[in-house]
DNA sequence: TCCGGGACCAACTGAACAGTTGCAATCCAA
DNA sequence: TTGGATTGCAACTGTTCAGTTGGTCCCGGA
Protein backbone atom coordinates (compact mmCIF):
# COMPACT_ATOMS: atom_id res chain seq x y z
CA UNK A 1 0.00 0.00 0.00
CA UNK A 2 0.94 3.43 0.10
CA UNK A 3 2.49 6.00 -2.74
CA UNK A 4 5.46 4.30 -3.86
CA UNK A 5 6.43 6.98 -6.18
CA UNK A 6 5.73 10.43 -5.00
CA UNK A 7 5.01 13.36 -7.07
CA UNK A 8 7.73 14.58 -9.40
CA UNK A 9 7.25 17.96 -7.54
CA UNK A 10 7.44 16.87 -4.32
CA UNK A 11 10.90 16.66 -4.11
CA UNK A 12 11.24 20.11 -5.49
CA UNK A 13 9.02 21.62 -3.54
CA UNK A 14 10.53 20.23 -0.15
CA UNK A 15 14.31 21.51 -2.28
CA UNK A 16 12.75 24.75 -2.23
CA UNK A 17 11.25 25.28 0.70
CA UNK A 18 14.58 24.25 2.66
CA UNK A 19 16.47 26.54 0.82
CA UNK A 20 14.25 29.57 1.45
CA UNK A 21 14.39 28.65 4.76
CA UNK A 22 17.89 28.55 4.70
CA UNK A 23 17.89 32.00 4.00
CA UNK A 24 15.30 33.13 6.57
CA UNK A 25 16.50 31.24 9.77
CA UNK A 26 20.29 32.18 8.96
CA UNK A 27 18.83 36.10 8.47
CA UNK A 28 16.52 36.02 11.90
CA UNK A 29 16.89 33.05 13.79
CA UNK A 30 13.85 30.40 14.44
CA UNK A 31 11.80 32.88 16.95
CA UNK A 32 12.77 35.85 14.58
CA UNK A 33 11.77 34.00 11.20
CA UNK A 34 8.39 34.07 9.64
CA UNK A 35 6.99 30.99 8.48
CA UNK A 36 4.97 33.13 5.93
CA UNK A 37 8.11 34.63 4.31
CA UNK A 38 9.74 31.16 3.88
CA UNK A 39 6.43 29.88 2.60
CA UNK A 40 6.69 33.17 0.06
CA UNK A 41 10.40 33.22 -0.81
CA UNK A 42 9.97 29.54 -2.17
CA UNK A 43 6.96 30.15 -4.41
CA UNK A 44 5.26 27.54 -2.20
CA UNK A 45 1.80 27.72 -0.16
CA UNK A 46 2.29 27.64 3.78
CA UNK A 47 1.11 24.58 4.76
CA UNK A 48 3.37 22.69 3.07
CA UNK A 49 5.89 22.85 5.33
CA UNK A 50 3.82 21.60 7.56
CA UNK A 51 3.32 18.67 5.19
CA UNK A 52 6.32 18.10 4.74
CA UNK A 53 8.39 19.41 7.85
CA UNK A 54 5.61 19.14 10.62
CA UNK A 55 6.92 22.69 12.32
CA UNK A 56 9.10 25.87 12.23
CA UNK A 57 10.90 24.10 14.51
CA UNK A 58 11.35 20.82 12.79
CA UNK A 59 12.15 22.80 9.55
CA UNK A 60 15.06 24.29 11.36
CA UNK A 61 16.52 21.34 11.97
CA UNK A 62 15.99 19.81 8.83
CA UNK A 63 18.11 22.96 7.66
CA UNK A 64 20.81 22.72 10.30
CA UNK A 65 21.49 18.65 9.73
CA UNK A 66 21.70 19.98 5.17
CA UNK A 67 23.70 22.45 6.06
CA UNK A 68 25.94 20.58 8.21
CA UNK A 69 25.96 17.48 6.38
CA UNK A 70 27.01 19.62 3.24
CA UNK A 71 30.10 21.35 5.23
CA UNK A 72 31.58 17.48 6.05
CA UNK A 73 31.04 17.08 2.29
CA UNK A 74 33.36 19.51 1.43
CA UNK A 75 35.81 20.06 4.21
CA UNK A 76 38.69 17.64 4.49
CA UNK A 77 39.97 16.13 7.60
CA UNK A 78 42.53 17.77 9.33
CA UNK A 79 44.66 14.90 8.06
CA UNK A 80 48.76 15.57 8.61
CA UNK A 81 48.51 19.21 8.16
CA UNK A 82 46.58 21.23 11.11
CA UNK A 83 48.14 24.37 10.08
CA UNK A 84 46.15 23.65 6.47
CA UNK A 85 43.33 22.88 7.63
CA UNK A 86 42.53 25.67 10.33
CA UNK A 87 43.48 27.66 6.89
CA UNK A 88 41.07 25.64 4.47
CA UNK A 89 37.96 25.64 7.33
CA UNK A 90 38.68 29.49 8.01
CA UNK A 91 38.01 30.05 3.71
CA UNK A 92 35.40 28.07 4.22
CA UNK A 93 33.28 29.92 7.06
CA UNK A 94 34.36 33.48 5.71
CA UNK A 95 32.76 32.46 1.92
CA UNK A 96 29.41 30.60 4.21
CA UNK A 97 27.94 32.94 6.34
CA UNK A 98 24.86 31.51 6.31
CA UNK A 99 26.26 28.36 8.12
CA UNK A 100 28.03 30.52 10.62
CA UNK A 101 25.06 32.29 11.31
CA UNK A 102 22.65 28.97 11.52
CA UNK A 103 25.30 27.25 13.91
CA UNK A 104 24.60 30.35 16.19
CA UNK A 105 21.61 30.18 16.22
CA UNK A 106 21.90 26.99 17.18
CA UNK A 107 24.12 27.15 20.15
CA UNK A 108 21.93 29.73 20.93
CA UNK A 109 18.88 27.66 20.67
CA UNK A 110 19.78 24.46 22.34
CA UNK A 111 21.30 25.49 25.44
CA UNK A 112 20.79 22.27 27.21
CA UNK A 113 23.77 20.51 29.38
CA UNK A 114 22.88 17.29 27.45
CA UNK A 115 22.87 16.38 23.93
CA UNK A 116 20.01 15.81 21.93
CA UNK A 117 18.77 12.78 20.62
CA UNK A 118 19.99 12.04 16.77
CA UNK A 119 23.10 13.98 17.25
CA UNK A 120 24.84 10.77 17.39
CA UNK A 121 26.22 11.30 13.78
CA UNK A 122 27.60 14.37 15.09
CA UNK A 123 29.48 12.55 17.60
CA UNK A 124 31.09 10.18 15.38
CA UNK A 125 32.28 13.06 12.74
CA UNK A 126 34.08 15.08 15.42
CA UNK A 127 35.23 11.61 16.56
CA UNK A 128 36.73 11.17 13.18
CA UNK A 129 38.00 14.66 13.18
CA UNK A 130 40.21 14.13 16.40
CA UNK A 131 41.24 10.76 14.88
CA UNK A 132 42.50 12.08 12.07
CA UNK A 133 44.21 15.03 13.90
CA UNK A 134 45.86 13.04 16.72
CA UNK A 135 47.09 10.57 13.57
CA UNK A 136 48.89 12.96 11.13
CA UNK A 137 50.55 14.41 14.82
CA UNK A 138 51.74 10.91 15.15
CA UNK A 139 49.59 10.71 18.78
CA UNK A 140 46.94 8.85 19.63
CA UNK A 141 43.49 10.95 20.10
CA UNK A 142 42.53 12.09 23.63
CA UNK A 143 40.93 14.70 25.28
CA UNK A 144 43.87 16.73 24.84
CA UNK A 145 43.96 16.01 20.83
CA UNK A 146 40.01 16.53 21.39
CA UNK A 147 40.79 20.31 22.76
CA UNK A 148 43.15 20.99 20.40
CA UNK A 149 40.76 19.89 17.77
CA UNK A 150 38.04 22.38 19.53
CA UNK A 151 40.38 24.93 19.19
CA UNK A 152 41.61 25.33 15.90
CA UNK A 153 38.27 24.85 15.09
CA UNK A 154 37.30 28.43 17.23
CA UNK A 155 40.08 29.73 15.44
CA UNK A 156 39.05 29.36 12.48
CA UNK A 157 35.28 30.17 13.26
CA UNK A 158 35.68 33.29 15.40
CA UNK A 159 36.22 35.85 12.71
CA UNK A 160 33.57 34.54 10.99
CA UNK A 161 31.06 34.79 13.76
CA UNK A 162 32.17 38.12 15.37
CA UNK A 163 32.61 40.28 11.65
CA UNK A 164 31.42 43.09 13.53
CA UNK A 165 33.27 43.01 16.96
CA UNK A 166 36.41 42.73 14.10
CA UNK A 167 35.04 45.95 12.35
CA UNK A 168 35.14 47.68 15.80
CA UNK A 169 39.00 46.19 16.98
CA UNK A 170 40.29 46.52 13.56
CA UNK A 171 38.62 49.13 11.66
CA UNK A 172 39.27 48.94 7.98
CA UNK A 173 42.06 46.13 8.37
CA UNK A 174 39.15 43.88 9.00
CA UNK A 175 38.51 43.36 5.44
CA UNK A 176 41.60 42.21 4.89
CA UNK A 177 41.07 38.44 5.44
CA UNK A 178 43.93 37.32 3.84
CA UNK A 179 46.18 38.58 6.55
CA UNK A 180 43.85 37.59 9.13
CA UNK A 181 44.27 33.68 7.59
CA UNK A 182 47.96 34.04 7.52
CA UNK A 183 48.39 35.64 10.81
CA UNK A 184 46.07 32.92 12.19
CA UNK A 185 47.97 30.33 10.45
CA UNK A 186 51.11 31.38 11.37
CA UNK A 187 50.09 31.41 15.21
CA UNK A 188 48.94 27.79 14.65
CA UNK A 189 52.61 27.02 13.28
CA UNK A 190 54.17 28.77 16.09
CA UNK A 191 51.95 26.80 18.98
CA UNK A 192 52.71 23.43 17.48
CA UNK A 193 56.19 23.48 16.63
CA UNK B 1 10.49 73.49 35.32
CA UNK B 2 11.61 70.05 35.12
CA UNK B 3 11.67 67.52 37.68
CA UNK B 4 14.75 68.49 39.78
CA UNK B 5 14.84 64.84 41.88
CA UNK B 6 12.73 62.52 40.16
CA UNK B 7 11.15 60.02 42.25
CA UNK B 8 13.32 57.36 44.89
CA UNK B 9 12.00 54.20 43.73
CA UNK B 10 12.45 55.53 39.48
CA UNK B 11 16.14 54.94 39.87
CA UNK B 12 14.99 50.85 41.03
CA UNK B 13 12.67 50.77 39.08
CA UNK B 14 14.81 50.88 36.31
CA UNK B 15 17.28 48.88 37.44
CA UNK B 16 14.57 46.06 38.22
CA UNK B 17 13.65 45.98 34.44
CA UNK B 18 17.10 45.88 33.28
CA UNK B 19 18.12 43.06 35.17
CA UNK B 20 15.33 41.25 34.30
CA UNK B 21 15.63 42.09 30.75
CA UNK B 22 19.41 40.68 30.85
CA UNK B 23 17.97 37.77 31.62
CA UNK B 24 15.44 37.43 29.29
CA UNK B 25 17.22 38.51 26.56
CA UNK B 26 20.43 36.34 27.11
CA UNK B 27 17.62 33.28 27.29
CA UNK B 28 15.49 34.69 23.95
CA UNK B 29 17.25 36.96 22.55
CA UNK B 30 15.66 40.30 20.93
CA UNK B 31 12.95 38.51 18.61
CA UNK B 32 11.86 36.17 21.08
CA UNK B 33 12.06 37.82 24.64
CA UNK B 34 8.57 38.92 26.16
CA UNK B 35 8.19 42.42 26.95
CA UNK B 36 5.51 40.87 29.58
CA UNK B 37 7.80 38.53 30.93
CA UNK B 38 10.68 41.07 31.22
CA UNK B 39 7.53 43.49 33.13
CA UNK B 40 6.37 40.79 35.34
CA UNK B 41 10.25 39.53 36.11
CA UNK B 42 11.07 42.95 37.80
CA UNK B 43 7.42 43.14 39.76
CA UNK B 44 7.14 46.29 37.31
CA UNK B 45 3.87 47.37 34.60
CA UNK B 46 5.10 46.85 31.27
CA UNK B 47 4.49 50.81 30.49
CA UNK B 48 7.43 51.17 32.56
CA UNK B 49 9.31 49.76 29.92
CA UNK B 50 8.51 52.39 27.22
CA UNK B 51 9.04 55.27 29.77
CA UNK B 52 12.22 54.25 30.94
CA UNK B 53 13.74 52.72 27.65
CA UNK B 54 11.30 53.65 24.55
CA UNK B 55 11.01 50.10 23.14
CA UNK B 56 12.02 46.63 23.49
CA UNK B 57 15.35 47.42 21.19
CA UNK B 58 16.23 50.30 23.13
CA UNK B 59 16.20 47.98 25.87
CA UNK B 60 17.72 45.74 23.88
CA UNK B 61 20.74 48.03 23.84
CA UNK B 62 20.96 48.99 27.12
CA UNK B 63 21.03 45.70 28.83
CA UNK B 64 24.75 45.32 26.26
CA UNK B 65 25.91 48.82 27.02
CA UNK B 66 25.60 47.77 30.77
CA UNK B 67 27.22 44.47 30.13
CA UNK B 68 29.95 45.97 28.34
CA UNK B 69 30.61 48.68 30.95
CA UNK B 70 30.53 45.81 33.57
CA UNK B 71 33.22 43.66 31.29
CA UNK B 72 35.78 46.50 30.82
CA UNK B 73 35.72 47.60 34.38
CA UNK B 74 36.32 44.14 35.91
CA UNK B 75 38.96 42.79 33.24
CA UNK B 76 41.92 44.38 33.39
CA UNK B 77 44.10 45.20 30.04
CA UNK B 78 46.18 42.48 28.34
CA UNK B 79 49.62 44.69 29.99
CA UNK B 80 52.77 42.08 29.90
CA UNK B 81 51.34 39.25 30.43
CA UNK B 82 48.67 38.31 27.18
CA UNK B 83 49.08 34.33 28.34
CA UNK B 84 47.57 35.63 31.52
CA UNK B 85 45.23 37.99 29.67
CA UNK B 86 43.23 35.13 27.99
CA UNK B 87 42.93 32.96 31.26
CA UNK B 88 41.54 35.75 33.31
CA UNK B 89 39.09 36.37 30.25
CA UNK B 90 38.28 32.78 29.80
CA UNK B 91 37.59 32.52 33.31
CA UNK B 92 35.14 35.77 33.36
CA UNK B 93 33.04 34.63 30.15
CA UNK B 94 32.89 31.18 31.60
CA UNK B 95 31.10 32.95 34.96
CA UNK B 96 28.85 34.91 33.04
CA UNK B 97 27.41 33.10 30.33
CA UNK B 98 24.69 35.72 29.90
CA UNK B 99 27.15 38.35 28.82
CA UNK B 100 28.40 35.65 25.89
CA UNK B 101 25.33 35.29 25.40
CA UNK B 102 24.67 38.92 24.89
CA UNK B 103 27.10 38.89 22.61
CA UNK B 104 25.96 36.58 20.34
CA UNK B 105 22.15 37.61 19.88
CA UNK B 106 23.58 40.96 19.76
CA UNK B 107 26.19 39.66 17.05
CA UNK B 108 23.61 38.17 15.13
CA UNK B 109 21.36 41.46 15.45
CA UNK B 110 23.65 43.88 13.92
CA UNK B 111 24.71 42.23 11.12
CA UNK B 112 25.57 45.66 9.06
CA UNK B 113 28.44 46.15 7.76
CA UNK B 114 29.28 49.70 9.07
CA UNK B 115 29.40 51.21 12.49
CA UNK B 116 25.73 51.55 14.38
CA UNK B 117 26.34 54.98 15.83
CA UNK B 118 27.12 55.30 19.38
CA UNK B 119 29.63 52.70 19.44
CA UNK B 120 32.49 55.13 19.38
CA UNK B 121 33.42 53.94 22.96
CA UNK B 122 33.62 50.34 22.27
CA UNK B 123 36.27 51.53 19.53
CA UNK B 124 38.12 53.34 22.01
CA UNK B 125 38.23 50.38 24.59
CA UNK B 126 39.41 48.27 22.07
CA UNK B 127 42.22 50.42 20.98
CA UNK B 128 43.46 51.31 24.28
CA UNK B 129 43.44 47.30 24.92
CA UNK B 130 45.11 47.04 21.45
CA UNK B 131 47.64 49.99 23.20
CA UNK B 132 47.92 47.67 26.28
CA UNK B 133 48.92 44.34 24.61
CA UNK B 134 51.47 46.40 22.00
CA UNK B 135 53.10 47.95 24.92
CA UNK B 136 53.48 45.14 27.18
CA UNK B 137 55.29 43.10 24.29
CA UNK B 138 57.56 46.18 23.23
CA UNK B 139 55.39 46.55 20.11
CA UNK B 140 53.67 49.63 18.75
CA UNK B 141 49.95 49.10 18.35
CA UNK B 142 49.24 48.09 14.51
CA UNK B 143 46.57 46.00 12.97
CA UNK B 144 49.08 43.04 13.06
CA UNK B 145 49.19 43.51 17.16
CA UNK B 146 45.25 44.17 16.65
CA UNK B 147 44.65 40.79 14.87
CA UNK B 148 46.60 38.79 18.07
CA UNK B 149 43.72 40.78 20.33
CA UNK B 150 41.27 39.56 18.46
CA UNK B 151 42.19 35.83 18.09
CA UNK B 152 43.19 36.30 21.69
CA UNK B 153 39.45 37.28 22.66
CA UNK B 154 38.66 34.38 20.22
CA UNK B 155 40.32 31.95 22.05
CA UNK B 156 38.99 32.96 25.52
CA UNK B 157 35.29 33.27 24.26
CA UNK B 158 34.61 30.52 21.96
CA UNK B 159 34.74 28.09 24.33
CA UNK B 160 31.83 29.86 26.05
CA UNK B 161 30.15 30.32 23.33
CA UNK B 162 29.95 26.81 22.14
CA UNK B 163 30.01 24.49 24.86
CA UNK B 164 27.19 22.00 22.74
CA UNK B 165 30.44 21.84 20.30
CA UNK B 166 32.49 20.96 23.34
CA UNK B 167 30.39 18.55 24.79
CA UNK B 168 29.85 17.19 20.71
CA UNK B 169 33.66 16.72 20.13
CA UNK B 170 34.98 16.38 24.11
CA UNK B 171 31.95 14.56 25.63
CA UNK B 172 32.65 15.06 29.27
CA UNK B 173 35.59 16.12 29.34
CA UNK B 174 33.86 19.42 28.16
CA UNK B 175 33.38 19.62 32.14
CA UNK B 176 36.82 19.92 32.49
CA UNK B 177 36.85 23.57 32.38
CA UNK B 178 40.69 23.79 34.16
CA UNK B 179 42.44 21.64 31.55
CA UNK B 180 40.87 23.22 28.51
CA UNK B 181 42.10 27.02 30.86
CA UNK B 182 45.70 25.74 30.79
CA UNK B 183 45.87 24.01 27.33
CA UNK B 184 44.51 27.28 25.93
CA UNK B 185 47.10 28.97 27.89
CA UNK B 186 49.55 26.96 27.03
CA UNK B 187 49.20 27.20 23.25
CA UNK B 188 48.94 31.49 23.24
CA UNK B 189 52.49 30.99 25.17
CA UNK B 190 53.78 28.67 22.65
CA UNK B 191 52.86 30.12 19.90
CA UNK B 192 54.45 34.17 21.28
CA UNK B 193 57.11 31.98 22.03
C1' DT C 1 -3.84 73.54 51.37
C1' DC C 2 -3.99 73.43 46.72
C1' DC C 3 -1.63 72.71 42.17
C1' DG C 4 1.38 70.76 38.52
C1' DG C 5 3.95 67.05 36.97
C1' DG C 6 6.00 62.78 36.96
C1' DA C 7 5.75 57.63 38.31
C1' DC C 8 2.95 54.07 37.98
C1' DC C 9 -0.67 50.75 36.50
C1' DA C 10 -4.96 47.92 34.65
C1' DA C 11 -7.11 47.40 30.75
C1' DC C 12 -7.22 47.93 26.01
C1' DT C 13 -6.01 47.63 20.78
C1' DG C 14 -4.79 46.38 16.43
C1' DA C 15 -1.66 43.80 13.99
C1' DA C 16 1.06 39.78 13.21
C1' DC C 17 1.69 35.11 13.54
C1' DA C 18 1.81 29.75 13.70
C1' DG C 19 -0.87 26.44 12.54
C1' DT C 20 -5.64 24.41 10.37
C1' DT C 21 -9.38 23.28 7.30
C1' DG C 22 -12.07 21.97 3.41
C1' DC C 23 -11.72 21.39 -1.21
C1' DA C 24 -9.85 20.94 -6.05
C1' DA C 25 -6.51 18.95 -8.99
C1' DT C 26 -3.42 15.13 -9.93
C1' DC C 27 -1.51 10.71 -10.03
C1' DC C 28 -1.13 5.69 -9.86
C1' DA C 29 -2.62 0.99 -9.30
C1' DA C 30 -5.87 -2.25 -10.53
C1' DT D 1 -11.56 3.96 -16.45
C1' DT D 2 -12.19 4.36 -11.86
C1' DG D 3 -11.20 4.91 -6.88
C1' DG D 4 -8.25 5.89 -3.14
C1' DA D 5 -4.65 8.53 -1.75
C1' DT D 6 -1.63 12.48 -2.04
C1' DT D 7 -0.15 17.20 -3.43
C1' DG D 8 -1.35 21.66 -3.29
C1' DC D 9 -3.85 25.84 -2.05
C1' DA D 10 -6.85 29.98 -0.47
C1' DA D 11 -9.07 31.34 3.25
C1' DC D 12 -9.67 31.03 7.99
C1' DT D 13 -8.81 30.92 13.29
C1' DG D 14 -7.46 31.68 17.84
C1' DT D 15 -3.67 33.38 20.12
C1' DT D 16 0.06 36.14 21.26
C1' DC D 17 2.44 40.19 21.19
C1' DA D 18 4.38 45.15 21.16
C1' DG D 19 2.87 49.20 22.12
C1' DT D 20 -1.07 52.73 23.99
C1' DT D 21 -4.48 54.97 26.74
C1' DG D 22 -6.78 57.11 30.47
C1' DG D 23 -6.58 57.62 34.92
C1' DT D 24 -4.81 57.33 40.07
C1' DC D 25 -1.40 58.26 43.35
C1' DC D 26 2.26 60.74 45.29
C1' DC D 27 5.55 64.37 45.78
C1' DG D 28 7.47 69.04 46.05
C1' DG D 29 6.65 73.81 45.62
C1' DA D 30 3.86 77.95 46.44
Amino acid sequence: MGAMAPKVSTAATRAALLEAAREEFASYGVAGARVDRIAERAGVNKERIYGHFGSKEKLFDAVIAEALDDLTARIALPGTDPVDYVARLTDYYRTHPDLVRLLMWEALNYRGQDLLPGQEDRVGRCARKNASLAGGMGRTPSAETGRLLFTLTGLALFPSMMTQLARIMLGDAADDHDAMREQVSAFVAAALK
